[in-house]
DNA sequence: TAAAAATTTAGGGAAAACCCTATATATGAA
DNA sequence: TTCATATATAGGGTTTTCCCTAAATTTTTA
């Protein structure tokens, strides 16, 4: 009997999974958390064999710590992502993250089954529209560089100025909030502009909002 | 008997929502659809009182728009919005939209029973939690005056400059596209970042996609 | 430790965005 | 038929962004 744990903040979602893997005969949903914490909390308590988890937890970061987290400290529990989000740089980052599946929300009750069973297996499980995805946008980032739908990483101060761009600030209102010249902002907003591969702030708040770095 | 149609291209989310319903002695889902195409189809063939409507179906547009069709051509068929989204922008274009109620998709299975049987009856349902977005965002619009988390009314040239804007365009190239001078875009940039109360692109963009404008 | 990556600063320059006032026409509503 | 709105255009000016080259310091990684 395989073990499955649900962790979405949205009702409805939780109470649809568990009726479609209900019928199920070699899989139990024995857990249902609705918040990171509590998913925290009952990993602690009972044994679980597959987490199926949203990633949007209520914040996409949230999810991604979550399922590194579950990775590192419960290596036997998989986790299978589970959004709405159909995009290329989520689902890499996802992966990255430590998960074993990744199904998108309009998923059927076969698929979800199948994901369960694949992963409890020590598989991965990626359907046919995932691999498209991925496919379509172009090959996998090894380093960080530029190129449209791959998705950057970031140096720390990178991040740092793109969420104050985020905020609408200017080039000398970050240099004087980061005790640092404009010069040096100037520096690293030009970076974001390479990663990213666009041609200036406006689109380089879509493309970060898309590939979910800010929201 | 209140026959329920729900129309949600997320797989998942249509069973569960109908796992809640069964049960329910005076509530029986009807019809079941996840595409725009199919709701019109059904629509004409078998009478509904109360259709659950995802707004993202799969764009936000669609199913602002599947909902005004629907309030008009069947005004005795109810609409209840069911979606992630929880800014008070979207909720009051929905409800221009002519929808009856609305309900996040965390809601409990309490809350979509009461929120079915509210508008069979004739009347709004909208839940505390909604009620507070509404309340929080500052008074509804009216004009269009500039002001955070109003949802501003745009010109349709207006929204034009905002997807080229959203393209990356530059001002000159706005202007080659749209056969008008670069001072008529630039007015109309300027008219955009005062509808939308941001100093810069980058915020507009930022604000225009969670306001679901642009996506 | 040596190499690579990240961070910082600098100068100069071109392009674009942003802000202001002003005018004029077309359209639709009161 | 006014009034308001949307649209288009103009001039002038300031600020900001964007692009280039260049170099020094610190941190991290191999």
């Amino acid at each position: 009997m395989i073990r499955v744990l649900i962790a979405d903040d949205h009702n409805v979602f939780v109470e649809g999974i568990e009726s479609l893997i209900t019928g199920a005969p070699d899989i139990k949903v024995t857990e249902r958390c609705y918040t990171v914490q509590s998913v925290i909390e009952r990993l602690g308590q009972a044994a679980v064999d597959v987490i199926l988890l949203d990633i949007s937890f209520p914040q996409v970061d949230d999810g991604l710590g979550l399922c590194e987290h579950i990775t590192r400290s419960y290596p036997k529990t998989k986790v299978v992502a589970l959004t709405m989000h159909d995009d290329a740089s989520l689902i890499k980052r996802v992966v990255k993250k430590g998960a074993k599946g990744y199904l998108l929300k309009n998923t059927t009750k076969n698929e979800l089954l199948q994901a369960i069973q694949t992963v409890y297996h020590e598989k991965q499980y990626f359907n046919d529209t995932i691999m498209h995805i991925l496919l379509n946008e172009g090959p996998k980032t090894r380093k960080s560089t530029a190129g449209v739908g791959v998705k950057p990483n970031l140096t720390p101060r990178e991040s740092e100025v793109l969420t104050l761009i985020a905020q609408g600030l200017t080039t000398q209102q970050m240099a004087t909030q980061l005790f640092v010249s404009a010069k040096a902002v100037e520096f690293h907003r030009s970076s974001l502009l390479l990663k990213f591969g666009v041609p200036n702030t406006a689109l380089l708040i879509k493309s970060a909002m898309e590939m979910h770095y800010i929201d």
